[in-house]
Order: structure tokens, then sequence, then C-alpha cells
DNA sequence: CAGGATCCCGTCCGATACTG
DNA sequence: CAGTATCGGACGGGATCCTG
């Protein structure tokens, strides 16, 4: 039979609707920008051009795995640029481009509103726990 | 021996020092907030009150799982409410809270940058993909 | 309508060890 | 100093089925 049933046209609707949403680019994006690693490294250079250690430090239990594969992906998304000096011990600076810039002043205010909000946030989930036992 | 070696005493200060981070109290937050599905579900109630369907359906691609795991989160973290309406069929609306209204415009900020500057980040990525062969 | 429960597979990421 | 490579456990989250 060369015709589909309304069941089988119905399921590829939904394959290719999938599709579309895993390609869907702007949710894409936001996935990316939606990173605890992301919003720190990029804070964190919104200071200034740094080197790799120095962003290591700043940022408290980042492993250096994490910190380079963040910083190679931001740079790939033209976020952030990469120097490297061939000096020995060769040293490696990043800081944000253009773009990037216009993104750590939001990064950065989420940041600002974890650390200047968390006490409301935890009274919050101490009276959420009262009230709704285990 | 009651003493430690030196091992032993930076082996414990390790341990310490990781569960202090585990337990950072503003890193944990901004994890959470760091959630693409917060993101969404946040910019998304910032146009308003709305039912826990209507959430969904503005959504793309979000299963009820997540979208009731995420409102859960929110709602224990004071930023969303909920209020249910006993009627038949059940009705379900959720609104933001004062506190989650000062959280939804830097989300949203977010959520906009990533729509606004996604040609420049495809762009960013083409040229780094085409200068770094595979 | 608004979810809860369960299964399960992929991926994230921390720990560890090695290198130019 | 600035990474790379590999392993393995944890967990996110989709699919599926069920309920008040």
């Amino acid at each position: 039979m060369a015709t589909k049933t309304a069941a089988q046209r119905r399921e590829q609707a939904r394959i290719d609707y999938d599709a579309f949403l895993r390609n869907c680019p702007t949710n894409q994006l936001l996935g990316r920008l939606s990173d605890k690693w992301v919003s720190l490294v990029v804070s964190a250079l919104y200071a200034g051009p740094q080197r790799y250690s120095d962003i290591g430090r700043r940022i408290a239990g980042v492993s250096p795995k994490m910190l380079t594969q963040t910083l190679r992906t931001l740079e790939r998304d033209g976020i952030v640029s990469r120097t490297v000096t061939p000096s020995v011990p060769v040293r490696v600076d990043y800081e944000l481009t253009p773009l990037g810039q216009s993104l750590a002043g939001l990064l950065t205010a989420v940041k600002e509103w974890a650390e200047t909000h968390f006490e409301e946030v935890r009274t919050a989930r101490e009276q959420y726990d009262g009230e709704n036992p285990a």
C-alpha cells in the first residue's frame, strides 16, 4: 500500500516537529547561555581580560576540564577571544568580544540577583518545606 | 598514632572545602537559575498569570514532566505562586511573585539576547569551524 | 485538565593522570 | 602554565502509562 494511515502521518509529523525543535536555533542558543559555568566565566571576564589560571582562581570549584570546555564554546560562539603569547611558559589571555560585552551585563545581573536575593529564596524554601511535609 | 600526616591533613582540608563548595549557596542558586526551562517558564509568566496548559503551549517542546518539575522548584523558591481552582475539570493558575517579577526581567533579557543575536553567533561558529578543521 | 510514576538511555561532569 | 585524554558514576529529561 502506497497510502499511509492517519496514524502514520501523525507519527511522521511528530518526528518532523521534533527534529525542528531539536534544531530550533534560538532555543539551542538559550540552552547554551543557560549554563552555570557560562554565567560565571562571562561574569568573571566582565572585569576585564584575564589569563586562564586567573579565571580558574576567580571561579570557585571549576575543574580545568569545564573551564576549557566552556571557554572553547564561548570562543566558537564569538563571545570571547583567545590570545596566545608564545613565551616560556606559555601565556593565554581571554577577553570578551563586543558581542560578549553585550551579553555579559545581562548574565552578571542574573548572577548578582542570585547573590542578593539568596536569603529570600532560602526562607521561601523553608516555608514551603514546612507546609509540604515530606 | 593520634597525629595525622601532612597528606592526611591536606586531604581533610580538601574534603571540607569540597563540602563547602557543594553547599555554596549562591552558586547553587545560580545553577538553578541557569536552566533553560527556568528561563522559558519565567519568561512565559512574565506576560501575566497563566494556566498550566497555556504555559505548556507557549513553550515549544516542553514535556509535562519538565514543566511540572520546573514549576514546582520555582514555587518552592518563592518565584512563582500556584493557585488551584477546584472546579471540574480542575484549573491551576501560575503567576510570578514579586520576587519572581524582579528576576523575570533579567531572564527575559537573556532570552531576547539569544533571539536577537543568534545570527551573529551562527556566523561566528561558521568562521570558527572553517578556521579549525575537524 | 493537571499532573504523578516509572523506565531508561544519553550526556554531563568530576576525578585522575599525562603533555608541550 | 595551559591545557588534553580517559573513565565512570550521577543525573537530566524524554517516552510511556496511569489518576483524581
